[in-house]
DNA sequence: CGCGAGACCTGATAGC
DNA sequence: TGCTATCAGGTCTCGC
């Protein structure tokens, strides 16, 4: 999504700013977002973990966070409106950003760098960065007593994975999301550190993982979803033993396990 | 301090 | 058909 918007939009003007739904701003008035926003030229567009940053100046942005089922569309003027959206940026080219989010769970509001600066410290090493190494991870999982699950999902260990990554990634490396993080032995975190990497990498390559909403900015679905192999299979057979798989709640969250691959303890 | 349950929203779908 | 229950890509807050 951020390369996408690079191509598109660095450079580009923004004419006008209009904010269809206040519910993803915070405390922002949508007024002062509009007028922070309307006139500017989008010089960069940057990532961390999950939030996007379009550059107004040297220390502005416009944070967006897209949440559970947030999307960003490049659109024409003439394209039928969108029932769920929630900010609209006119390009000066003609065409427009939009923010669309129907459940509302992202975030959406301007920044100060410095608020840039203290979210790039709240959050982990990016996990396809030098600083997610099989030592960081092991590191980590060595002085923590939650599950595993809810360590890969915690932002502020490694910035960006979801529950679609976290799931695969604990299959591929046989890891059951139950176990405590501090009874993985090396070699598990090794294949999970591995595996979390190679599912990133190849996502990236194939635009995405749509399941059922995620869109990219030009609409269509991500090509990653016909590659997973647990995520979302629950009572089809584990592509590796053949057993069924399952599904089970860990960390709060639902998880697509093989009951036979994963074991709960070490 | 770290952990885990619940809250926040809306919509799709399964089952009765 | 229409009701209820459950589940959903995330993250924050609060109580223990």
């Amino acid at each position: 999504m951020r390369r996408d918007l690079e191509v598109e939009v660095v450079g580009r003007r923004i004419r006008r700013a209009r904010v269809a739904q206040t519910r993803m701003l915070g405390r922002q008035p949508s007024e002062e977002l509009e007028q922070r926003v309307q006139g500017r030229a989008i010089s960069a567009v940057t990532r961390r973990g999950k939030y996007l940053f379009l550059w107004l100046a040297a220390s502005e942005a416009l944070l967006i966070h897209r949440g559970m089922t947030g999307n960003l569309l490049l659109r024409a003027p003439s394209d039928p409106p969108e029932r769920h959206l929630h900010l609209a940026l006119s390009l000066d080219d003609g065409r427009e950003l939009w923010l669309c989010d129907h459940r509302g769970f992202g975030e959406l509001r301007t920044v100060a760098a410095a608020e840039v600066e203290a979210l790039d410290h709240r959050l982990g090493p990016e996990p396809l960065g030098d600083g997610f190494s099989v030592d960081y991870l092991a590191g980590q999982c060595a002085r923590r007593s939650a599950l595993i699950k809810a360590l890969l999902l915690n932002q502020g260990i490694v910035a960006g994975l979801g529950n679609i990554c976290a799931d695969e990634a604990l299959w591929e490396a046989r890891v059951h999301p139950a176990r405590r993080a501090n009874t993985l032995v090396l070699g598990e975190v090794k294949a999970l550190q591995g595996a979390i990497v190679r599912f990133l990498d190849a996502s990236i390559a194939r635009r995405g993982t749509t399941f059922s909403d995620y869109k990219d900015l030009y609409g269509q679905p991500g090509g990653n979803s016909s590659y997973l192999q647990v995520f979302h299979r629950a009572g089809q057979p584990c592509l590796r033993c053949g057993a069924p798989i399952g599904f089970i709640k860990a960390a709060g969250r639902g998880s697509s396990i093989c009951p036979l691959c994963q074991h709960e303890v070490a």
